[in-house]
DNA sequence: GTGGTCTCCTA
DNA sequence: GTAGGAGACCACA
């Protein structure tokens, strides 16, 4: 570098929080990746390298980088551990947008420079000196107060979004003193976002004018004692290490170890088809036509590069590496002292989803205006127009509810709103007889239609959006396509509004669009005369798939920018949209259920069951349906008078199995007999009966269905048959698991968590004693049991620990005396005090749940460790009982749904690191809320358990790493038995 | 046939 | 005390 070259500095993380808070939030069109700041990011770059002239700079460079922060710890959070620590992590649209700005700076071919321990600001004043010395100026293209210090003859500083340039007169003008003393002023203000404490009462205004008269700051500190005013004397006095402690920490540091020299920042011609590649990677399209004429590039033969996107967990950058406590939503600014540029034309998250909201909403749904797509030539321009929105909303009309076994009677696409077609594939001639006669003239086959839509629903730059994607992706997963990329608008909505309202299609259609969809039940009818879809006529066919998929496009538009506006990108991005596919594979994989086994145990269940019913008509003296709650009371109190009976809330006699038990106890038979009797039958009609009729017919396994979306807390729900219920707390109901088969050559291998609730309680409550146990590998209930009543672990009594376990779980459950009283069989007043003793032993606990019931009650929700939402509105209802029930829920959901998430995490990675690890002939079957169940050729079990068991004890991590390990038991075996 | 109630299976 | 799904019964249409 000689004199006359001119060296730009940018200023890239502090360009990164400013972009992000000053500009609207953009979003890639394809797929929802947020991309303001980079937008931004490439704008400034473009302009300061093509018109640097035509701006306050006036000159163009020569020489350029772009600075980052590496983290947020630096050296100087050794001379002050409580530096910067105020900082909470960075919005969730922000983080991806670190590691796309790097690669941004890279495409521009700029060098991209940052060094661990160091903050950019550090970096930004070696180069500015090395610069000088070499006789050359520098621009920093920062406003940040810190580096006003730098500001010399030579040096200056620039804002790009004001246009402003910052010399000595400014630096002057603003802060009232040179750059020379901005150290020792930053020294006296102090800065509360960084941390630095600086001395109390004393702000630039202060600072300047006792720097004016004292010369500098260690002059103003040895004559502090001269100074009149009281207050500011003996604050001075008092601060004079801390002002001393805080020049240290703003000073920046010249001298830092750099890797690259000034020669490795000379500015090269901008390599235009690389950076185009970029820019169209990102959907820049007003850029891309900008640098493709300034470069003389033909921007069409370029191809959109890949752009990988960093995950949260390995993205560095500024803040990444800060533990996140709770905090309330709206609390945490980042972005150091950067003053967000709100103008008129800027607009907040929050405006832009409701103004999308209000726009789309009055746009009108015209049914006429729908087309019935029924040749190919048709069907090719709307997939050339998909293409050119870059949007297509989806849905498979199945001619039955189980996507495993469902024909394709049709596809409805959308690719705009209003703009909807259906392309009926299946439907038949409707017959005299209601079942239909041949296929109907005038449709595509399906074969052809999916050749067609493949490279469409394929395509990396075409979102495909769906409600309910899973049912639709498994049904073109079996006809051989992977749709990609992919929005789901009822787990965008669950992720939203969990709690709140359904998700079904309908619903979101009332709420967002004030509109009541043709209604499938009027169309197809009910009962006896219900009839498939593929038996509807065209014209009604094309007017309820098209108003499906418009409606589906409609409310994307509304509800993916609310996720945005609500700060919950990263959980539908990461627990939810992902598990798609991972979901759609377990259940197209199916379990091997062997019938003979269940059927011969059906048939020992019949034959004790009807000896237990002699039994009990003898005992009973008459016959009658024990099956009924209702006969079995009127015979059990009405007419044999038994004592200890109790009443349902509607009026009835209860029968339950604890009223039963009670009566046992005291030596009746009869109830006894009526148990045994309930048991028996339960496991023959739910399980042993229910179960081979959903073995697929061709398959010849058990293929259940999984709901992403049916529960409050984040945890999933089986149905169809549910496999999550399958008995194993008696040896008789264990035998129904020994029917979940592995075929030949294979093993079942079950990884389950160990307490995993109880260790998330431990974390998120903080509880020493609960930690500490988990880490050495306590038996954690009795080491409970120890704490309460107070015997030693060694040797402890079953019934004390019995207690001690119940009331671990009843605090998972959001803990109530009658509820323990219950339990246990204790009078209440004992589980009361026992609840009492157990706070005073473990404080955290009761503070946990009064700041989760206030933090609920202020919020209307709560929040999992990794932000998902559980809203529980009523918690502010009047009735006291209807309160306590929502507070006991808002305190259980964020422990199970943090567990949930956690396995929701695992599930996503697995197939990964089975993949990556060779292993992908493992495949995943069920999942019981804690517990994955997979499917392994025998020689690869022993290597797959621990690889298992690492993913699973891991998924929590790293960002979100738990302050208790995580642990998992895994076992392989050749049934569902004996591997769990 | 549909919907409410009761009971019982799981984590 | 939390979160689910499902079968049987029964009153209602």
């Amino acid at each position: 570098m000689k004199k006359g070259d001119h060296l730009f500095l940018v200023d890239g993380s502090g360009y990164i929080f400013r972009a992000y808070h000053a500009l609207p939030p953009l979003t890639r069109k394809s797929d929802g990746l947020p991309i303001g700041a980079v937008a931004g990011f490439c704008n400034m770059l473009w302009k300061l390298l093509r018109d640097a002239r035509n701006t306050d700079v006036g000159v163009t460079p020569t020489h350029f980088a772009v600075i980052f922060d590496y983290s947020s710890k630096t050296f100087r959070n050794e001379l002050y551990g409580e530096y910067k620590a105020n900082r909470t992590a960075p919005p969730e649209d922000l983080v991806p947008q670190f590691s796309l700005i790097r690669k941004a700076t890279q495409a521009f071919g700029l060098p991209c420079i940052e060094m661990e321990g160091f903050e950019a600001d550090d970096l930004i004043a070696t180069y500015a000196r090395l610069a000088t010395e070499a006789g050359g100026d520098t621009t920093i293209v920062s406003s940040d107060k810190d580096l006003m210090q730098l500001v010399n003859d030579t040096v200056s500083l620039y804002d790009p979004m004001k246009d402003k340039e910052t010399r000595i007169p400014e630096v002057i003008e603003k802060w009232g003193v040179p750059p020379e003393k901005m150290i020792d002023l930053q020294a006296l203000t102090g800065d509360s976002i960084d941390n630095v404490p600086g001395v109390p009462g004393i702000g630039p205004k202060t600072a300047a004018q006792l720097l004016a008269e004292y010369g500098d700051l260690d002059t103003l500190l040895s004559r502090a004692h001269e100074i009149k005013q009281q207050k500011r004397r003996e604050n001075l006095i008092a601060h004079a290490e801390s002002a001393r402690l805080s020049r240290e920490l703003v000073t920046l540091k010249k001298d830092v170890p750099i890797k690259e020299g000034l020669e490795d920042l000379v500015l090269t011609p901008t390599n235009g088809p690389k950076l185009i590649g970029f820019l169209k990677a990102m959907e820049f399209a007003s850029l891309t036509r900008r640098v493709a004429e300034a470069t003389d590039t033909d921007a069409s033969a370029v191809e959109a590069a890949y752009v990988e996107v960093q995950k949260a967990e390995e993205a560095h950058g500024p803040d990444m590496d800060v533990t996140v406590t709770a905090t309330a939503p709206g609390e945490s600014s980042s972005g150091g002292d950067v003053t967000p540029v709100r103008g008129e034309e800027i607009d907040t998250p929050e405006n832009l989803a409701k103004s999308r909201a209000a726009e789309i909403s009055s746009l009108p749904i015209d049914h006429t205006a729908y087309t019935c797509i029924r040749d190919i030539a048709t069907l090719q321009q709307w997939v050339a127009l998909a293409r050119e929105t870059g949007t297509l909303a989806l849905n498979a009309l199945l001619n039955s509810n189980d996507p495993m076994q469902a024909e394709l009677c049709g596809i409805s696409i959308a690719i705009a709103p209003g703009r909807a077609a259906y392309i009926p594939l299946a439907h038949k001639e409707r017959a005299e007889d209601l079942w239909g006669g041949g296929r109907l003239d005038g449709q595509i086959a399906e074969k052809e239609a999916l050749e067609v839509l493949r490279p469409l629903l394929e395509d990396r730059s075409v979102i495909k959006v769906a409600h309910n994607l899973k049912q639709d992706w498994l049904a073109l997963y079996r006809r051989g396509i992977e749709v990609a990329p992919f929005d789901d608008i009822m787990l965008i909505s669950y992720v939203l509004a969990a709690g709140v309202n359904a998700h079904d299609l309908e619903s979101l259609a009332d709420k967002w669009l004030s509109h009541a969809p043709m209604s499938f039940k009027d169309l197809v009818g009910s009962g006896k005369a219900k009839i498939t879809f593929d038996m509807v006529d065209l014209e009604h066919s094309t007017s309820f798939a098209a108003e499906h998929a418009d409606i589906v496009l409609r409310l994307w538009e509304i509800l993916k920018p609310q996720l945005v506006a609500d700060r919950i990108v990263s959980v539908y991005e990461r627990l939810e949209r992902p598990l798609i596919p991972v979901i759609a594979r377990m259940e197209h994989r199916g379990i091997c259920v062997d019938r003979n086994i269940l059927s011969r145990m059906s048939g020992d269940f019949a034959q004790q069951a009807a000896a237990m019913e002699d039994e009990i008509y003898e005992l009973a003296g008459e016959r009658f349906n024990i099956g009924s709650p209702k006969q079995l009371g009127d015979i059990l109190f009405g007419k044999m008078m038994l004592p200890g009976g109790s009443k349902t809330k509607t009026g009835q006699w209860s029968t339950s199995a604890q009223v039963l038990e009670e009566l046992a106890a005291e030596g009746l038979p009869l109830p006894r007999k009526i148990v045994d009797w309930r048991q028996v039958t339960k496991l023959k009609s739910t399980y042993t009966d229910a179960l081979p009729g959903f073995i697929h017919p061709t398959t010849k396994r058990v293929h259940t269905s999984y709901s992403l979306a049916s529960t409050t807390t984040g945890r999933l729900s089986s149905s169809e048959p549910n496999l999550q219920n399958i008995p194993v707390r008696t040896a008789e109901g264990r035998k129904i698991r020994t029917a979940f088969i592995a075929p030949q050559g294979r093993k079942l291998i079950s990884a389950d968590y160990s307490q995993i609730e109880l260790r998330v309680l431990a974390h998120v409550a903080e509880i020493p004693q609960l930690t500490q146990a988990f880490a050495d590998g306590l038996d954690i209930h009795a080491l409970t049991a120890s704490e309460m009543f107070g015997v030693p672990v060694e040797g402890m009594p079953a019934e004390i620990r019995r207690r001690a376990k119940a009331i671990n779980f009843g605090i998972i459950y959001g803990i109530s005396a009658f509820g323990l009283a219950n339990q246990l069989g204790i009078p209440r007043e004992e589980a009361g005090s026992y609840i009492k003793r157990y706070f005073e032993r473990f404080p955290g606990i009761r503070d946990y749940m009064e700041s989760t019931k206030a933090f609920c009650r202020e919020h209307g929700y709560v929040e999992t460790i990794f932000g998902r939402r559980a809203h529980y509105p009523d918690i502010r209802a009047s009735n006291p009982s209807i309160r306590a029930f929502n507070e006991r829920a808002a305190i259980n959901a964020p422990i199970q749904g943090s567990a949930a998430d956690i396995i929701r995490r695992a599930m996503v990675q697995i197939e990964g690191a089975l993949a990556d690890a060779g292993l992908s002939e493992i495949q995943m079957l069920l999942q019981v809320h804690d517990e994955l169940l997979f499917e392994a050729p025998e020689e690869l079990v022993e290597t797959a358990i621990p690889l298992i068991r690492h993913v699973m004890e891991q998924a929590a991590g790293p960002v979100r790493a738990l302050s208790v390990p995580l642990k998992v038991d895994a076992r392989a075996a050749d049934n569902w038995d004996e591997a769990h």
